[in-house]
DNA sequence: TTGACATGCAACCATTTGGTTGCATAATAT
DNA sequence: ATATTATGCAACCAAATGGTTGCATGTCAA
């Protein structure tokens, strides 16, 4: 559950589809979410696995089914830190970057 | 530049590095940016030409030197959509409020 | 002009990734 | 008790990924 796993996971679009699905309706079962997708179940159990490890859901087994619930706390984590990190540097970044469009410009 | 681009740039390490790098100093060259690095410059030009093309940087030639551009727009976007989408109004105002305590103790 | 420096391009390689199929196991319903 | 349903596990596979080496090209300095 490091940064990396956090970012890795969030970097498939199939995972990301997952997510959007749990935050559509949280604590779905492993082949309700199956449902539709152009994959197997078994791809879709690596997936939540991989979303798993990174903290990303968290899954709670009941009788023969397992339930996933969405955790959107390192989500946050991240995404605070990185606004956080560039909008520091935002302006300057920006007006760095202009300039040396316009030099570019008048050549 | 689709939001895929910018999820699958951001899911490698070597790659925020450099963001991390151009964030320490921007406008740096492919040199600069290779300097200590455990890899070979064409695998740093590899990363920095996904970058690139997720509109995370930006390049400009200057003689015979590439000087590379953070661009932080991508990042706050998606950054913005994904704490919006996860979580609409309570953790953010929890460190809306946080943040305001902060300054207000550092001030 | 010639040598050194900064970068570009292409082929190649090992590993990881995202996916599959087939079978096993556990829980529920009939 | 048995069939059905929900999930788990392992082997396998093609393609993508992250990296390399070797050489070419363009630019600056002596």
């Amino acid at each position: 559950m490091s940064e990396d796993d956090v970012f890795r996971a969030l970097g498939d679009a199939s995972r990301r589809t997952l997510l959007d699905r749990l935050h559509h309706r949280n604590g779905q079962t492993l082949n309700e979410l199956c449902a539709g997708l152009d994959m197997t179940r078994q791809a879709v159990t690596k997936h939540l696995s991989i979303l798993e490890h990174a903290n990303l859901i968290a899954v709670q087994r009941q009788g023969r089914e397992k339930l996933h619930f969405i955790n959107p706390v390192p989500i946050n984590d991240i995404a605070e830190r990185w606004i956080e990190k560039f909008q520091r540097g935002h302006l300057r970044a920006l007006s760095a970057l202009r300039k040396a469009l316009e030099e570019d410009d008048h050549e």
